[in-house]
DNA sequence: AAATTAATGTTATAAAGTTACCTTGTTAGC
DNA sequence: GCTAACAAGGTAACTTTATAACATTAATTT
């Protein structure tokens, strides 16, 4: 967590923050927005403030394939998180590995492209749910 | 292409892969929806059919993080399509790289986790759109 | 032809995200 | 302490994206 303890958060944005830090998987903003209700937020743009400015400090993350939001697992990246998505239980979990991460760049650098945001989704199902092939 | 000569589409599937395939990037659905109007179309719902389609029969993508759709480069790829997304012009081009394939069976198996899914979708530059540093 | 399956049509509604405009706090220079 | 500059917050209206529900028609199989 490096020094996400020392982060100063507005209020919205601590909110938020311990809301996604308390689920067990990613949450949507309306979600998010139906739970913080309780504590006065009201509309949307709340929660979308809140999650944009997160993201800027980098601890939030962003589920392209689920429009949810989940907290950044604490490695300390500036590589591209990469997450395992069961379809079945819903589990989420984030990986950072460089070999993937050399791959992307490889890539990039071949076609002359800059890569500034690579997003990996990695949906499929995870041991719990897999049917067992014994 | 393979034997997508020989797909046979009914009319809206048809309509809406064409539409795709003359585009330079990919389309969102209610762009299709405003294209296709002039041919009869009337509701999403008709879109968004034809789209799920093209997909089980693997001849468009979905891209997660446009909310859009693009025909596939032709590969007839089995592992998962890389998408390279220049924010400057929009330019995307679809890649296929085994390396980063193993990366992804790899980081799977690591977790007893089945891939069924993979998304890759690395936004950036592309070669006209970046800065030259020369 | 009857049964089955795939595709369509249409309306209404849900879910996700943004624009516009205005108010309130916080910080930094004076 | 005053004030300019800026960051954060509040609220309403609205746009964009996607799905549910239900009825109909076309194509395929038996
Ligand atoms: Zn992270
Ligand atoms: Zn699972
Ligand atoms: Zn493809
Ligand atoms: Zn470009």
């Amino acid at each position: 967590m490096r020094d996400k303890q020392h982060l100063k958060l507005s209020k919205n944005q601590a909110l938020v923050y311990e809301a996604l830090s308390q689920a067990s998987k990613p949450v949507g903003a309306y979600d998010l927005l139906d739970q913080l209700k309780a504590h006065g937020l009201k509309a949307p743009l709340q929660i979308y403030r809140a999650l944009e400015s997160l993201i800027e400090l980098k601890v939030v993350h962003r589920l392209e394939s689920l429009n949810a939001w989940t907290t950044c697992c604490d490695a300390d990246h500036d590589s591209a998180p990469i997450f395992v998505i069961c379809d079945d239980c819903g589990d989420v979990k984030e990986h950072i590995d460089t070999g993937l991460n050399r791959s992307i760049e490889k890539i990039s650098k071949r076609s002359g492209f800059t890569a500034e945001r690579p997003i990996v989704e990695i949906h499929g199902r995870c041991g719990d749910c897999s049917p067992k092939t014994n």
